[in-house]
DNA sequence: TCAAAAGTGTTAAAAGTACACCCATGA
DNA sequence: TCATGGGTGTACTTTTAACACTTTTGA
């Protein structure tokens, strides 16, 4: 960046981190990129930059439902990135300076996350996004600009705030059995826990109450069913 | 803001909560803002603009000590403000005018934390600051912007970090008795706690160790002094 | 009858909580 | 001798952790 060029207000943009639970593996919400060059791939996590008179809230709102159609989802602010050289790979200069007003300034973003339940949202590819996609946690690609750090940020943030905050229950279907709240902390967590103590500690804590109804047609002893106090999150 | 106004790049400032310790209370280090009207007495947190090739971390570091005379503490980010009405008060926009290249523009902020010893620190007022100074976090006044928001939210996280990762002992002397403990954490979290509870489990931890030396000159039983365990933090 | 997940209780260890008195010092 | 904060132990409750077998269903 030569001197010319300084004094040039930074671009703000806000990135997503939406996290996917179809019940049995954590997804990440990714674009492609659109190219110049077709035979360039580049992946990445669905952002741009805000606009006038909108809340940093609102534009990761925005943002994520024009780049992947998806809405109403609640994404929560976990870190600013600013780095100056955190756009410095020579595929990311070239993307920005395809869909950018001032690809020469620097890019500082605010990143959010989410963590929803993947078949409640079919993305549709949008705006620069050549195709939007769920990407399977444990065979994350190589991302543009410094997505990975930010999605292993968020992944810390998210397991942080599922033990600290008790968040996730949202992810439950209207009915659901204790084994899928267990399973749901196991891949959020990453680790397998003991049936029985995750058992008594859900049932004390009175977050869920169980209904008359059991599963039916599965292989199995069928599973009482439970439903969210939603008074008591 | 007119339509002429829009598509310029946000600004993007930083803001320093600097808690200040005592030993009896907490303080937060505030500014009194030069104002072109001496009637207005404004007080601010520091905060600056960002400049260009440096990153968040180093912006914070550097506006703290240009606006202040403060260096050589750990700044931690915790979180980005940028409602677009946050800076509202006609005080302020009268403020921004006289010391912003581009005062027209939205100002995003990226806030920081910090807790220090007060009495290591003689903060001297520099650039916009007539006055720097340290105000009791129990008598706070009203704060230019929405300084007092990202004040309470620095206050919470204070707190948290302070509960689940085991921060602060850096605020103790050399030599410091476990009744200095407690009262830091005392102030810190705003409750009192129980003596023989609090030291059976800081002792236990490990986190520190009694030397053979005690106090001397006090008015009471001299309590034995302790050393950190750097090791075990 | 088999596979698969549901469901269930006890014990031991650790952590947390409530609580009251004597001690050593300098003024 | 007094005021001040230092220093100490016990009993109870709560939480956590480890651990194995029977049940119900559909294929």
């Amino acid at each position: 960046m030569t001197d010319a060029l300084k004094n040039i207000n930074p671009n703000v943009s806000v990135d997503c981190v939406v996290f996917g639970f179809d019940n049995e593996k954590l997804n990440v919400l990714l674009i492609e990129q659109k190219m110049a060059n077709k035979d360039k791939v580049q992946f990445a996590l669905p952002g741009d930059l805000i606009v006038d008179e909108e809340s940093l809230d609102d534009a990761a709102n925005r943002v994520l439902e024009e780049i992947t159609g998806i809405s109403g989802i609640f994404l929560r602010q976990f870190k600013a990135f600013g780095d100056p050289n955190r756009v410095s790979d020579i595929k990311d200069l070239d993307w920005l300076k395809s869909y950018r007003r001032n690809p020469q300034a620097r890019v500082i973003t605010v990143a959010y996350l989410a963590l929803v339940k993947m078949d409640e949202f079919q993305p549709e590819a949008s705006s620069f996004a050549e195709r939007v996609f769920w990407q399977e946690l444990e065979s994350m690609p190589s991302l543009a600009f410094d997505h990975n750090k930010i999605l292993n940020e968020a992944l810390d943030r998210l397991r942080d705030d599922f033990v600290n905050h008790r968040t996730g229950f949202e992810l439950l279907p209207e009915l659901f059995t204790l084994g899928h709240i267990q399973k749901l902390y196991e891949i959020i967590l990453g680790k397998e826990l003991d049936k029985r103590n995750f058992r008594k500690k859900i049932l004390k804590e009175k977050l869920v109450s169980a209904t008359n109804q059991k599963q039916t047609g599965v292989l199995h002893k069928p599973a009482i069913l439970y439903t969210l106090n939603h008074d008591n999150i």
